[in-house]
DNA sequence: TTCATCATTCGACATGTTTCGAAGTATAGT
DNA sequence: ACTATACTTCGAAACATGTCGAATGATGAA
């Protein structure tokens, strides 16, 4: 196992071990089946970090902050879209991570 | 997901989160096959702690620290036998993180 | 253009993590 | 009993993370 796979991986498994983060990538996981993008303006799912702010009791700084934190782990891909954010979850990162044992 | 679920996996990844860690619970994870006991006084992994302290180039202390924290996540069984520990990795934590997704 | 809304960045603070060396515990061999 | 070896615990230092509120940026609507 190279360096290099071995810090992409704790950097997934540190994305993944606050458990808000975990909720949220769970949640998202849920709404975008097949890797489609997840639009904040649908359904109940309307303005994306707002609603995580409140379901989760968290200020939306730092609601932003997770998100940042797991694009970063290559588990989620964020697109501006207008004043909301689409979100997509990366099934790659996740299915990679799931074989890593 | 109840909350209880949640936190027992974030606390699965936290453990997974450190490269050192990670490396560790894979090399660990190659050398029990079907989740047997994995003596540290075979092959060449006689000393285990030491060896790995050897190879990661950090104190045993530190490494007795990263066991600890493995042993505390459910993915490490440890057993002390003589002076040397016995160490077997939980297949079943593995599998439960990797069905979570 | 001005305003309202959603999201991001920044600075600060509290808390948690990683690491070490020193001291302690347990055990096997002499 | 003494010694050597393997591991653990403790205290401290350095560093990283989670969180907030305030300020900033971006966008659509009036």
């Amino acid at each position: 196992m190279s360096e290099e796979r071995l810090e992409r991986f704790s950097r997934i498994f540190k994305a993944l071990s606050n458990p808000h983060r975990l909720r949220i990538i769970l949640e998202l996981a849920q709404c975008t089946p097949g890797s489609g993008m997840f639009t904040t303006t649908v359904d109940q799912v309307e303005n994306c970090q707002q609603e995580f702010a409140k379901n989760l009791g968290l200020a939306p700084s730092t609601i932003s902050h997770h998100f940042k934190e797991l694009r970063l782990a290559g588990l989620l891909r964020i697109k501006r879209d207008g004043k909301n954010v689409l979100v997509s979850v990366n099934q790659e990162a996740i299915e990679s991570m799931r074989n890593l044992f």
